[in-house]
DNA sequence: CTGAAAGCGCTTACAG
DNA sequence: CTGAAAGCGCTTACAG
């Protein structure tokens, strides 16, 4: 139906390469061959197709997404940012969400077979294997808040340094003596991070977390309530409760408000990341920050580059800095 | 570097035919023919090559998606359900977000250049063109939030009843008499049909929308927090402000709490839409709940199903109920 | 500066 | 049930 480049290059008076050439911008045309050859173009509406190109040449101009499919605006704000940094390059986004727990997994064969020219995999258990035989192959590949060693490039955030702000914020500022923390889910290394963070801070001012006062969440909508009703079932309350992120921390609000218990007054809570929501609550959270849409656009762009340049990918560690924003649930005016 | 059909035929002694029926699963294959090669895929860890299948058969399973770049999680929740229709049927999802409003666009043409198999268009203005020749050369397209008139395939919610349903409980549970109407994009058509249905309410109650009670918003953080200041700069304040969705509603009650206003004592708000956010906020928004999620998941999958039994799509027009949400925001305990 | 030809890795009538 | 061959629409050395 549409017109291929043998269209054109008939209407044209030219050899197909000819088209191709002044398709790709390659190689040196006639200048009135080029104008001609850009006249019919123009005239019959021509376009490349896609697959014959990328079968010829191995490139797709597509960059890979894989990412957990559960549904928290977290995640999304990567998206966002991966999606703004791959139209940029003019580049299109091929998805592929994923549960995010599901052991060893093939999830990356569909874009080896489609020939990604770059692959972005976010918080993701990916097989060590695969993501090296595409390393090998010279398709760039980059992870996002998670690391898989030196040799692998990875864009994280310094959870360790934010949650150490934060608790050190409880602490001195507010002279909170006992914390709880709802951690997120098990197989990400951040809570595990956070969690370290806060319990060298207590370490430091010669406290500890009292036993029970660490109880488990994961990250996701309805966690956090379930876990603040396990702490409330304590014989102590704590004076701060520390969850691994604003959905949770949001999710114990709501718990304590059902409780008529007052935040901060009779427990403060804190979470992490930022997100719009932690502004929406009531009382706003103190938590901290992270770029999580610079996250996804760096990644990507990286990715990009390399993959337009054509070198090879180096195993760059970057990690973003984090801030505290201090609200009101902490018990901050 | 990897293995092709003919590294397998080679192997397995059978020409590059008798592979692809065997892959395809089409025509008949002696058993043990089909057992040799089925062998020889596993032992190469053999793999069809996605654009050279394409290019042959000018199927690509991938659907493609067009989508607002704009950050909501309103469109967040359409994407998951476009996704997990996605990948159930084994298809990858190729997305392109434009930015929501941009005059005629071009922006079906990279779709067409890939040969997807399907396409959701969600709340974009697209060029009726576009639409047509990608439906006229069998492509399955359906619209989401919004319509094209018959011919087109598309997915929407009764913004009508809801925001009717919405208005007279505010009307007869509550005896508001004074309403405002703070508006979404105004090249969006359901914000459109909820005003009128908040018009028809009122003037069947022999009321009607005093002057300067419909101000603009565009349904994005922060429009509604200006929105109600300028509402607040009335000489005559509303009983009650009806936002276009719940982020504007959400940020309506921000402005009001800043002014030490009390909702919904001083003035009540009601959103629209069921947003997660909804149920976050202080106090708790009565909305009107749309199944988001399955607007998404049943488009593709209408999408899907065409694409995969080669049939025609019919230009069904499906409309999705809405639910009142009652919750504390309006006045209800 | 330009063209003929081979090649990318598949599918699919057409014969047999 | 199976194979040889043409074709999908491009790119890219290789000659000239």
């Amino acid at each position: 139906v549409s017109a291929t480049i043998f269209d054109v290059a008939k209407l044209a008076g030219v050899s197909i390469s000819t088209v191709s050439r002044v398709l790709n911008g390659r190689d040196r045309v006639h200048p009135q061959t080029r104008q001609r050859v850009q006249d019919v173009i123009r005239q019959l509406d021509y376009e490349q197709t896609a697959p014959a190109r990328t079968l010829a040449t191995r490139r797709s101009e597509m960059l890979g997404l894989v990412i957990p499919r559960v549904n928290d605006p977290y995640f999304y704000e990567i998206v966002r940012g991966v999606e703004d940094a791959t139209s940029a390059a003019g580049y299109s986004l091929l998805i592929a969400s994923q549960p995010r727990h599901q052991g060893t997994s093939r999830n990356l064969k569909p874009f080896r077979r489609r020939f990604v020219d770059g692959l972005v995999v976010v918080a993701i258990d990916v097989a060590a294997e695969e993501v090296h035989e595409l390393l090998d192959r010279g398709v760039p590949l980059v992870l996002v808040q998670m690391t898989m060693g030196l040799e692998v490039p990875a864009y994280t955030v310094d959870n360790y340094g934010g949650a150490r702000a934060l608790v050190e914020h409880l602490l001195t500022e507010h002279a909170y003596r006992r914390f709880a923390y709802i951690a997120g889910s098990h197989y990400t290394p951040d809570s595990a991070q956070r969690l370290r963070a806060l319990r060298d801070a207590l370490a430091e001012h010669g406290l500890a977390l009292p036993p029970g006062h660490v109880v488990q969440g994961d990250y996701l909508r309805g966690s956090g309530y379930k876990a603040m009703l396990d702490l409330l079932a304590l014989n102590e309350w704590p004076d701060v409760v520390f969850a691994a992120n604003d959905q949770m921390a949001s999710d114990a609000l709501l718990a304590l408000r059902e409780r008529n218990l007052r935040v901060p007054e009779d427990i403060a809570i804190v979470g992490f990341d930022d997100v719009h929501l932690a502004s929406y609550v009531t009382p706003a959270l103190t938590t901290v920050h992270q770029p999580i849409y610079e996250l996804g656009f760096e990644a990507a762009s990286a990715a990009l580059r390399v993959a337009q340049q054509e070198k090879p990918i180096e195993p760059t560690q970057t990690v973003f800095p984090t801030r505290l924003v201090v609200r009101q649930s902490c018990g901050c005016a």
